[in-house]
RNA sequence: GGAGGGGUGGCUGAGCGGUUUAAAGCGGCGGUCUUGAAAACCGUUGUAGGGCAACCUACCGGGGGUUCGAAUCCCUCCCCCUCCGCCA
C-alpha cells in the first residue's frame, strides 16, 4: 500500500509508474476525495475540541451545583454534528482505503521498462546445460518408470493438480527440504515453522488480499485462508510491531506447504509437477533498514542461487520488467533452472524487494537509535527454493539412458543412496 | 463442546461516568554526586493524523451504542488464561 499523503503529493509520478506497469487506474477521483476528507477532518477535530473543553466546564458547574442545561443542550447539537461528519468521513475513508489497497507498488528505477514477460532481461547465467547422447525425458515419464510420483492416484484422492510422492520420490522431496534448510540456516537465517492457515489481516498485510482472493483457497467455517507461500505467515510475524534498529536485518527461512487455486491457468502445465495446487517450498524472508534493502536483495538472490550451484543445476537469473512484476514488488529477480525434458529454463525462485509496501500495509516499523519517531522497514523474500520444481530439475538433469536417476552429490547424505532405480 | 476469569503505555499494575491532560512501580534516557561504577536524588519517557511552529485530534483488544462527557455503563465480535469433557 502507498501512503495517502505520498499519493496526494506525487500524483504525476504515480501516473507514470502505473503506465509502466500496465495498470489502468483512474487517479482523478482520489484527489477530490482526499480534499473532502481533509476538510471534514479539520471540521470534526475543531468540534471535538469545543466539546472537550465545554464538557469539562459542565462538569465543574455541576460539582458547584450550578445549572448547565443551556450548555448541555448546545453540546448535544455539537455531538450530533460530529456524528454526522464522522459518518461521511467513514464513507470516504472506505473509498480511499480500498483505492490505496488496489494500487500496485512503484518499480525501482533500475527495473527495465517493458510490457510483458517477453521483455524481461537476463542478468547472468550459471552452468552449462548437459548434452545428452539420448533424448532426455520429461520428469513425469522418468517418475512413472521409477514409480516415485503417482499423478493418477493424486487425482483420485484429491483432484487434478495433486500428486502422491512415493518411495525415493518422497525421500527426495524430504532430502531437498533438509538440504535447503541446512544451507539457509548456516547463512544466518533463523528457521521458522509457521501456521499454514492464516486470517484475513495477514493476507492483507502481504498484499494477497483484497485483490487476489480468486487465487487463494479458503476455509469457510471458521474462516481461514491457506497460505500460497510462507511469505505470508513469516512476514506477518512482525505485523503491528516496532522493531529496534539493532535487531535489523532479520533473516528467516521457513519450509511450508503452499496452496494455490491456479485459477485461469487451465491448459498450462497440465502434466507433471510444475503447477500443483499443493506444493512444498522453502522460503527466505528479510526485514531490513531502507538503505540496506537493495544490497540485501542481491545477497538473498545469491543465497537462493547457491542451492542450485550446490546441486550442480544450470540456471539463469532474469530481472522482471515493469509489465511482468508482481503487485507488491518494487524489484524482482526470477531464477530459472534448466529443464532438459522441456528444453528450456523454468522459474524455480522469485526474489523480491517490496521496499515499504508490505511494511505499510502490515504496519511493521523500526526506531532508529537516538532518533525520534519511527520508519517502516523494508521487507524482502524469495524462494530458496520451490521444492517440487527442484525435484523436477534433479530428475530431468540427472537422468540416465537406462531410466535411472543419479543422486546429486550434495543430496547423498540425505538420500542414503547414489542412484534412484 | 460445557463452566468460570481476564485483555490498560516497553513490562508489572491501579482506575470502574467529570481534579486522569491514564496513578504508582520497574525498565529506558538525561543530569547531580563519584577517580570510575553502583546506590541515592532530580528531571524525562508512547503511536498516528492534521497544521508541520505553538497547538489540536484520536488511540485503555476490534466494532457499534447510551451520555453534554466513556478506560469506566450497554450490545457484539476477537483473543488469552483456569477447570471439566473429547482428542492427535
Amino acid at each position: 500500500m502507498l501512503d495517502a499523503r505520498f499519493v496526494r503529493e506525487n500524483i504525476n509520478m504515480l501516473k507514470k509508474a502505473l503506465e509502466k506497469r500496465n495498470y489502468d487506474i483512474d487517479l482523478s477521483g482520489f484527489l477530490s476525495l482526499e480534499e473532502e476528507r481533509l476538510a471534514l477532518l479539520k471540521e470534526t477535530e475543531e468540534l471535538r475540541n469545543k466539546r472537550n473543553t465545554v464538557s469539562e466546564e459542565i462538569g465543574k458547574m455541576k460539582r458547584q451545583g450550578l445549572n448547565a442545561d443551556a450548555l448541555v443542550a448546545e453540546m448535544k447539537g455539537v455531538s450530533d454534528r460530529i456524528k454526522e461528519i464522522d459518518e461521511k468521513l467513514k464513507g470516504i475513508e472506505e473509498k480511499t482505503g480500498q483505492f490505496l489497497l488496489n494500487i500496485p507498488n512503484i518499480p525501482h528505477e533500475s527495473v527495465p521498462v517493458g510490457k510483458d514477460e517477453t521483455e524481461n532481461v537476463e542478468v547472468r547465467k550459471w552452468g552449462e546445460p548437459r548434452t545428452f547422447d539420448f533424448t532426455p525425458l520429461n520428469h513425469w515419464d522418468i517418475a512413472e518408470t521409477l514409480d516415485i510420483i503417482d499423478f493418477e492416484r493424486g487425482a483420485k484422492i484429491a483432484g487434478a493438480r495433486f500428486a502422491v510422492m512415493k518411495g525415493a520420490g518422497a525421500r527426495l522431496e524430504r532430502a531437498l527440504m533438509n538440504l535447503m534448510l541446512d544451507m539457509n540456516t548456516s547463512k544466518g537465517y533463523k528457521e521458522i515453522f509457521p501456521p499454514i492457515l492464516v486470517n484475513r489481516e495477514s493476507m492483507t498485510g502481504t498484499g494477497q488480499l483484497p485483490k487476489f482472493e480468486a487465487e487463494l483457497f479458503r476455509v469457510a467455517d471458521p474462516e481461514f485462508y491457506l497460505i500460497p507461500t510462507a511469505e505470508v505467515p513469516v512476514t506477518n510475524i512482525h505485523r503491528d510491531e516496532i522493531l529496534r534498529e539493532e535487531q535489523l536485518p532479520i533473516y528467516y527461512t521457513a519450509y511450508t506447504p503452499c496452496f494455490r487455486r491456479e485459477a485461469g491457468s487451465y491448459g498450462k502445465d497440465v502434466r507433471g509437477l510444475i503447477r500443483q495446487h499443493q506444493f512444498n517450498k522453502v522460503e527466505l524472508v528479510k526485514f531490513t533498514r531502507p538503505e540496506d534493502s537493495y544490497n540485501e536483495l542481491e545477497k538473498l538472490t545469491a543465497d537462493a542461487e547457491a542451492i542450485l550451484q550446490k546441486l550442480q543445476l544450470p540456471y539463469r537469473v532474469i530481472v522482471l520488467c515493469t509489465g511482468d512484476m508482481g503487485f507488491s514488488s518494487a524489484k524482482t529477480y526470477d531464477i530459472e533452472v534448466w529443464l532438459p525434458g522441456q528444453n528450456r529454463y523454468r522459474e524455480i525462485s522469485s526474489c523480491s524487494n517490496f521496499e515499504d509496501f508490505q511494511a505499510r500495509r502490515a504496519n511493521i516499523r523500526f526506531k532508529r537509535e537516538g532518533k525520534k519517531g519511527t520508519e517502516f522497514v523494508h521487507t524482502l523474500n524469495g524462494s530458496g527454493l520451490a521444492i517440487g520444481r527442484t525435484l523436477v530439475a534433479v530428475l530431468e538433469n540427472y537422468q540416465q539412458k537406462d531410466g535411472t536417476v543419479v543422486v546429486p552429490e550434495a543430496l547423498r547424505p540425505y538420500m542414503g543412496i547414489d542412484v534412484i532405480k
